[in-house]
DNA sequence: TGAATTGTTGAACAACTGTTCAACTGTTCA
DNA sequence: TGAACAGTTGAACAGTTGTTCAACAATTCA
């Protein structure tokens, strides 16, 4: 295990601060089963396309997902599997949470 | 990969939610080396031990740290590795993204 | 006992964050 | 061209969150 800087551990809490919100996790877990427009995206969590949008920027932002437009539609896919290592984990911890109850 | 519920994203944003903030991280990441009281992590932190027992009573809720009391001290460790696992990835995609830049 | 130390708690404040709304850009196609 | 559709943007608002402060509980030890 390296030695951590300061300034990775911010970098790392703005990393988890994006999956730590209700809508933005569900958009990621959307997107495990492929890409998917905004549109699509937005009928599937039952919100606007604004709202939808703007978490997008933020998760761009963070090289958690890609895009590429066609036609009108953008459509947005998980960027590596990084993402899906850390939502999996997660899940693993909630579960082994509950059995020890 | 099993199907998830609605209620198991919002348990799993609850959870990332205490990974993305700077002072929440660090106290995880002095725990890696092994249990520290209190006063032990507010020093190494530079903070009043108020604000890091506040934050150390939401990692214990989410079952992310144990206690101990030994006499005036009550020492606090990581509870499981999935917590450490958490963080390795999350260092692996900071860097990762790093690389391509 | 009582002073000193460690840690917890709840209220209050400031700072931050997610959603909504309206206006806008870009693309398609008739 | 211009109407229709997909998506983005920035401002504003309400709700949430982290830290501080003061008061309190628990333990030790002289």
């Amino acid at each position: 295990m390296e030695k951590q800087t300061a300034e990775e551990y911010l970098e790392l809490a703005e990393l988890f601060k994006l999956f730590g919100d209700g809508t933005r996790i569900r958009i990621l877990s959307a997107l495990r089963s492929g890409e998917k427009c905004v549109c699509d995206i937005a009928d599937e969590l039952d919100m606007n396309k604004s709202a939808i949008s703007h978490q997008l920027k933020s998760l761009k932002m963070a090289n958690m997902v890609k895009s590429r437009r066609d036609g009108q539609n953008i459509y947005y896919s998980l960027s590596d599997a990084h993402v899906q290592s850390i939502i999996n984990i997660g899940l693993e911890h909630i579960r082994e949470g509950k059995e020890e109850r």
